[in-house]
DNA sequence: TGAAATTTGTACCGATAAGTACAATCTTGT
DNA sequence: ACAAGATTGTACTTATCGGTACAAATTTCA
């Protein structure tokens, strides 16, 4: 359980595998204690604003993560190709074939949504625009890859909730194949 | 707030719909009451194994739905292509262009999905399955139809949770009319 | 009508939630 | 070494959670 992390910068992605886990309103302090071996001193001390500033910050890092190994790449990547293939690797790797939880995408579903709207709708847009240019560059023509970027976002996302519902990652990398053989062809 | 209800199958509906707006930890029996106008004593009396007997009943529920609604139809209609367009058109409907979540799915990706695990697969599994099967009727062939019917259950569920990130029902229905159109061309 | 059974409002239970207060303990810079 | 500041464990508060107990009200039906 306790991992015994002493910093607010280790604690952060311990607490976000609690909110994947248990989703906003299903995690306690407690729990994030016993994940992170930090008492409420602490935990008070790094996040005076307490849960909610636990969320905030933990969304914040998986933006950071994203924009760092696949918005970014996505959109100034010289060759786009790659740069793709490179995201559906991150993604595979990432969501670990579906079984892990996109937390953006359930907080989406849930009323955090509302709590954390700003932050739902930066995430899912950079996705999109970053994935859009890549397309183009690739040699989709602007509106079909503002289409197809819909298309791969939304079914990544789906196909994780319908691996974890069937409990079969293959599922999801079916699914990433797929997406992966649709940004070959350009029309 | 209250609706004043005053049967087990009138409050099932309404309990739905708090569970879809608060997810399963996020709803309390107190949410329950101010949406049904039941008191602890009738809630107890009808569903006496409290709030997981509640969800139960739920899923109960909406699998029925989708079954009358959707599953049967795909899998024994004669004509196969109105079915499918059938589909699309409840769905749309049912889920307020993406507005509106699925509930299931949402238990999918909670850690809900242990819980109530056997409901959960067996309602992606007899959409996919029948879905499938309508898909073989239309002409498309069986190893196809497995993989176009997963293919469209996973992008609706992805949709909904882009829908309401970007709050854009557009988002709903352009990928409706995309997955509609998937069906229309056998290899 | 009146007894039996069902239904329901209310008071209550222990557990746990998020958050606060603060003294004790550690770090740090000098 | 030692004072100032940051950090943290612990005890506490208030609120709410799911669930139970049960008497009062209502319905049922002979």
């Amino acid at each position: 359980m306790s991992k015994r992390v002493s910093t607010r910068t280790e604690a952060v992605p311990l607490i976000a595998e609690v909110f994947r886990e248990h989703g906003y309103e299903g995690t306690s302090l407690s729990l994030i204690t016993s994940a992170t071996g930090l008492g409420k001193g602490s935990l008070y001390n790094f996040f005076p604003g307490g849960k909610e500033e636990m969320a905030t910050a933990v969304l914040d890092h998986i933006e950071a993560w994203f924009a760092a190994h696949i918005f970014v790449p996505l959109a100034t990547a010289k060759a786009p190709i790659p740069a793709i293939d490179a995201m559906f690797v991150s993604v595979e790797e990432y969501f670990l074939s579906g079984r892990r939880v996109c937390l953006v995408g359930a907080f989406a579903l849930a009323d955090t949504r509302d709590q954390f709207s700003s932050a739902v709708r930066t995430y899912f847009l950079q996705w999109l625009d970053s994935l859009a240019k890549a397309l183009v560059r690739a040699g989709h023509r602007p509106a079909q890859a503002k289409t197809l970027s819909e298309e791969i976002v939304s079914e990544i996302q789906g196909a994780i909730i319908l691996t974890r519902a069937l409990e079969d990652p293959a599922v999801f990398r079916r699914a990433l194949k797929r997406l992966k053989e649709l940004t070959l062809q350009p029309a």
